[in-house]
DNA sequence: TCGCCGTGCTAATACGTATTAGCATCTATG
DNA sequence: CATAGATGCTAATACGTATTAGCACGGCGA
């Protein structure tokens, strides 16, 4: 083991070359603005230099006197690894990492920050948002105080998925939930559907409301549109619940609770979609194994995932104007669990 | 949209509080040396101003003037995203997020490596790697030369996966794969299978080198242990030649290519492990569709991106004596590819 | 009274780069 | 031959933090 050799520095290349550190600085940068000069020999002189010491520029020290530093960061809104959502934000993860080798940009995860109340923190002791230009911030829910932090210390960001204003607008690049669940309920009126229930997670997150929004929009006409809260553990309860109700299409936005679902429609001796269609509303967020194909939506998460990294780098350099707030389309899935109702029975 | 505001620095701080900026940065790094107090009253006074600011020190500026980051980078040694390996390589990914998330880390995605003759570098023109304390290196194959370099920079490194020495011994931490390649071997004996051939993929990877180590260490009692390489468009050749052999048992390398190599022998009638076992050495690299469970190993992969980690982080603050190469156990899979071999009869 | 020590803090400097004002030197021009 | 302008480079400084030598002050023992 040799000791750790001190780090070659623009010092050294500059008493190599016999020029000052400065003007390796320039030739370094290629500057050849108008009062920036440098005779090409000596330029040659310090590019050759530096070929030989294999001289690379500290790019800790670049980024304290410049003002960038070519780094995107990633904070992912969520309990810690391993969980079971880490699925379902690969996606995303692919996109950004595409989009920022496209820009030549590194991707800074910080898994670093700690974890307080069941829920990361952006803000604390340490914080280390500054090591990154700017940061995509993932996760089903994102505290509105904390982005309100961020708008009010003017650090560029981009939220994934649609946001509440916090302070001001929030950036976003989001997936166009409330008009792909209307392009479904439209598609359950067509198909003959007169009584439909929607089945959420809950209420606070935008994703949520999205969904719930287009929903009631989309089924104004319909005879009957509720909306009722369930989990994947109390699928009989809303099974019962459906019946009772006279739904014949369930619009349920959790994955997991849709198979629930189904599994105890099953197990009743139900068909789906001929006795009850079920819709879902989004990929898994948590890994569910089925063999079913069900019908509803796929959302864009590596394309939301390359576009944040877009929107981001806009935002850094200022030159994204009013576009900092995307919504994508979600392609929809034909799947076999939506159809035209059987004729009305006396159900057991 | 308020102009960017000046971030706020221990200078700022100092101010409010009446003391000079060196007294912030003790405060704030708790130092409680001999050679260094600071009366309770000041330490609160500070205190509360940083509480009220919100300050929290730039990590850049704290990497230039003391010595690390707590950033670790992960080079990834493949072509560009999208690839077909990325799912293979992802667990190790969690493995390392895991770990640095335990030891309070960041971790730097070095996407911005360009990518040359079909190949990341590590080193180019503008070389970020001192962005981190250290790096994992992650890919099938990793440029003898450029470990050759990082040794020789004293840069600290650990290697997913076993190296050969590098102008120096290369931290890693590998998966045993002559201990598991042997182990199936024996197996396969112990079945009573007396001519085996190692179908492989390469000879350069130390990946492949290990494999085939176990594979003829274990297999030298047999009455034939031949290798040979083979594609999985070409599994009909390779079938060829196994029957020609006479072999009863192939020791895929590659799990794509068992996967043809048993369709193949389906589409002739034959079956599998009654007139062929086949035994796969390795999760897949690429996906690859198969409802078959095929006898093998699973490599530990989010363990190994774990123990990386801690390899590393031993590597940086020089406390890892001895323990810089580890060889982590395989587990076995027990799939329904290995059996013992049909009385020989002749085959068409 | 002097020296000595402990206490609490600050001034100065280093880290490695980017930027800018400006100093020499040389050439062209009147 | 004085001067203006172009050319090629450097000195100085900023970026924000960590570290260290050492200053000022008060109390205490001799």
């Amino acid at each position: 083991m040799t000791a750790p050799l001190r780090r070659v520095t623009q010092r050294d290349i500059a008493r190599m070359a016999g020029v000052s550190q400065a003007t390796v600085s320039l030739v370094l940068n290629n500057r050849t603005d108008a009062d920036v000069r440098i005779a090409p020999e000596t330029r040659d002189r310090v590019l050759r230099v530096i070929a030989e010491t294999g001289y690379a520029a500290d790019p800790v020290a670049r980024r304290l006197a410049s003002r960038f530093n070519r780094i995107i960061g990633v904070f992912t809104y969520e309990p810690a690894f391993p969980s079971g959502s880490r699925d379902f934000f690969h996606p995303f993860l692919l996109g950004i990492e595409e989009y920022a080798e496209r820009v030549g940009c590194d991707l800074l995860l910080f898994t670093s920050a700690p974890v307080v109340d069941g829920r990361r923190r952006i803000f604390h002791q340490d914080n280390r948002l500054r090591l990154a230009d700017g940061c995509i911030l993932l996760g089903r829910e994102i505290d509105g105080a904390e982005l309100q932090r961020l708008n009010g210390d003017g650090y560029p960001y981009v939220a994934v998925g649609r946001r509440d204003d916090a302070g001001g607008p929030v950036p976003y690049v989001g997936a166009d939930y409330a008009a792909a669940v209307a392009r479904l309920v439209e598609a359950a009126l067509r198909h003959g559907h007169r009584r439909l229930t929607y089945v959420g997670m809950g209420m606070t997150a935008e994703s949520s409301q999205d969904r719930r929004q287009g929903f009631g929009a989309a089924a104004a006409t319909a005879e009957s549109a509720r909306q009722v809260s369930a989990a994947p553990g109390a699928a009989d309860a809303t099974l019962d619940d459906l019946l009772a109700d006279g739904s014949t299409a369930a619009f349920v936005e959790d994955f997991a609770t849709a198979v629930a679902l189904e599994a105890a429609a099953r197990r009743r001796g139900l068909t789906v979609p001929g006795d009850l269609s079920i819709v879902t509303l989004g990929d898994p967020t948590v890994p569910v194994p089925t063999d079913i194909v069900f019908t509803g939506f796929r959302i864009p998460r590596e394309e939301m995932g390359r576009q944040s990294v877009e929107v981001l780098t806009g935002v850094i350099d200022g030159s994204a104007g009013g576009l900092q707030q995307r919504l994508l389309p979600c392609e929809l899935v034909e799947g076999s669990t939506l159809g035209t109702p059987d004729p009305a029975v006396d159900r057991p």
